[in-house]
DNA sequence: AAAATAATTTGACCGCCGGTCAATTTTCCA
DNA sequence: TGGAAAATTGACCGGCGGTCAAATTATTTT
């Protein structure tokens, strides 16, 4: 057997699992994890259900390389955001940005975050799929950390009773739980919210001051830096307007 | 027919909703959403499951009466917090124990609490148990209102750019989000946490810092305050330490 | 008390879904 | 080109949420 036959097959293979990924999720996040059914994405890319359990050993198996396939594009993100040349806290103030910038390309893509957070999937899906969903959730970590030490080290973020690993837990939590928060139709209602990224970066600058992560935003007129945000990293970004 | 028997008809039939609701708590706690049957339910309750179609209209609405009576203890939780006689801030604090108290009495809860959140819930469960949901997060949000204005009216919160609705959104979410990511195992991982209840009053404290809530954290030792909180209002709380 | 009527409870049944695997088709190399 | 090996298929399975005619129980009428 050829090498070259074996690479093309190789490259064969790689591309339907692709090709089954994207139309994944597509209907995952069209009809959810339980309302997506499997003999409809078998028909969506016109191959039978069988086919799809050569590649994926179960339907959360599936439904976790969708995620990974998301989280990877957000590692990217981060790990552009953590490129900015800027004061540490201007960096922070990008990763916030970058996740933003995800939520709007990826709308409703929370939904399916939130499911694997909260039910038994990682039991049911493959050693291997875990293992890379873990790389990427790493690399995002990662860059969060590389700018918190660079706040350390500049002095911009006072070292105080907080690790570095618990400064990133705080800018992580106040993301997604703004995110989610502000996306429930009753809080939405309740409180009035119709800008939900308003919501996200108001509540990360609120959390960046209470650790006296210098220059608060009282101190500082972070327009100029939000622009090169942009224009810097995230050129592609067509939704974002300075407050 | 006499209003003795009407009534004890209605009284038989409430407590085999409650039955139900208990017997299905535990059941959606132990098996996740997906993972519980009605037929199991129905077999643990010794009634068939057409007698549970009687009571709730679908796995849905079941699902949701079962958040819904937890909601409501945690709006008791809090409608206790509020009532702590001291300054905005503690009054604040004491709804941050008050949310930590119900993660602690309710381990794997908010689990029910995240897919009520993330998936096409709502469209499936009856328009009384909606509206009775949305009844108990408006008592919560109007404690936390309560004491927002609380904190405006006395000046110890400085009236900026935030509104009553916003600061109250953003107690929600740092309280939501910390304690969805300090127990996603990965982050547990990369973050070396240990004990999930520092980090979420942790960051509460930050986002509560970065208003200006006087008094801030590194001005005051809420050490006698956290006791106070405890021996008055959450007496039955065994798990509190204070930092 | 017995019969008639109304209300309640039941579980067999339905359609659908995730998952399997023997049978079929396609690919490959001698 | 023939036949083995690999890949693909879709009928099939058990279990699920949900339904409803039939059976059972409770209530009223005679």
């Amino acid at each position: 057997m050829l090498p070259s036959t074996q690479s093309r097959k190789d490259r064969e293979r790689k591309a339907r699992e692709e090709l089954i990924v994207d139309h994944a999720r597509r209907l995952l996040l069209a009809h959810g994890f339980q309302g997506f059914s499997l003999d409809d994405l078998a028909r969506s890319i016109e191959y039978s259900k069988g086919t799809i359990y050569q590649h994926f050993e179960s339907k959360e198996d599936l439904a976790l390389a969708v995620a990974t396939s998301a989280l990877k594009e957000r590692a990217d993100l981060f790990e552009r955001a953590v490129r900015f040349q800027g004061r540490s806290r201007e960096r922070a103030r990008a990763i916030g940005f970058a996740c933003c910038h995800f939520m709007i390309a990826h709308p409703d893509f929370f939904h399916v975050e939130m499911m694997m957070k909260s039910q038994s999937f990682w039991e049911k899906a493959s050693e291997e799929r875990r293992r890379s969903n873990s790389m990427q959730a790493g690399r995002t970590f990662r860059a969060m950390m590389e700018v918190v030490h660079a706040g350390f080290e500049s002095g911009e973020l006072p070292r105080g009773r907080l690790s570095a690993e618990d400064i990133a837990v705080a800018m992580a939590s106040v993301t997604v739980g703004s995110h989610i928060m502000s996306n429930v139709p009753e809080m939405r209602l309740l409180a009035g919210i119709e800008d939900s990224i308003r919501i996200v970066r108001q509540n990360q600058d609120l959390l960046l001051d209470g650790m006296g992560w210098t220059h608060l935003l009282a101190d500082y007129d972070y327009a100029a830096t939000d622009r090169r945000i942009r224009s810097e990293i995230f050129p592609e970004a067509t939704w974002f307007t300075s407050p």
